[in-house]
DNA sequence: AATGAGATCAAGAATTATTCTAAAAAAATC
DNA sequence: GATTTTTTTAGAATAATTCTTGATCTCATT
């Protein structure tokens, strides 16, 4: 754990949303206006490593980096782009209720839903 | 409809499996060696709008494209990097028994699970 | 406190997948 | 058949990320 590890962290931390290896850099600036984001990168990296982050991914959209450690879904908001962590049924060996063929062993799983968030739907139709 | 777009469908149908653009391409050159790669990107993305093909993504790497249209999720074998298509339970009004907040309205859903295909675990322990 | 080895950082170049641009070619419409 | 619109092509441009290189930090050992 450097210096600019743990500033990196703590950003994330402070804030607990699903930032962008850019975003991250932005607020990490404040504390550190040095910092460059290779060693952003670098770090996020590091923190996925050590399984203290977690990388989120939608399509092709930059990366972003989440520290919520239970193994969770996303939700995304197509009219804000805001992201909301979804938990996971407990009822889960292998999946939601899936009929995996025979010989398919999972040991992770990814789920991204796309939708309306409650803010962006009470302003639609009110 | 062009000609290069049906060129790129039909490859697509003719091997039914999931190749990213630059393997569309190096496909479809065998029948129309002077297509261009922007070719291949604009017909897929075509392709998609008209609902014909699907994109399918696992993090940030290359998109996929799919012409499976029956709603599914997908398996990434970590050791042969195959992918298959994994049906979805149909008790699914907004996902798999996942108990989402109220508000969220769920339009789409993208499931990818990660792990060892029946080939790759049977090669590892026979 | 000095030394030295190894890890880490910073800045910018390089890479990769994809998108954009502009001109030529093809297709559709009149 | 002329004209307008759409599509294709080739190459330039872009965006996110990774790589490279030298500088800097850390820290155990002297």
């Amino acid at each position: 754990m450097t210096r600019q590890r743990r500033i990196i962290y703590d950003a994330l931390m402070a804030k607990r949303d699903h930032p962008t290896a850019d975003e991250v850099f932005s607020r990490v600036k404040k504390t550190m206006p040095t910092i460059s984001l290779a060693t952003v990168y670098n770090s996020l990296e590091k923190l996925v490593e050590c399984g203290l982050v977690r990388q989120v991914n939608r399509d092709r959209e930059s990366t972003r980096f989440c520290p919520n450690l239970k193994e969770h879904g996303h939700f995304y908001c197509r009219e804000c782009g805001s992201v909301h962590d979804i938990d996971l049924p407990s009822t889960r060996p292998s999946g939601l209720g899936l009929s995996l063929p025979p010989g398919f062993k999972v040991d992770h799983l990814d789920l991204n839903l796309l939708g309306t968030c409650p803010e962006c739907g009470a302003k639609q139709q009110p």
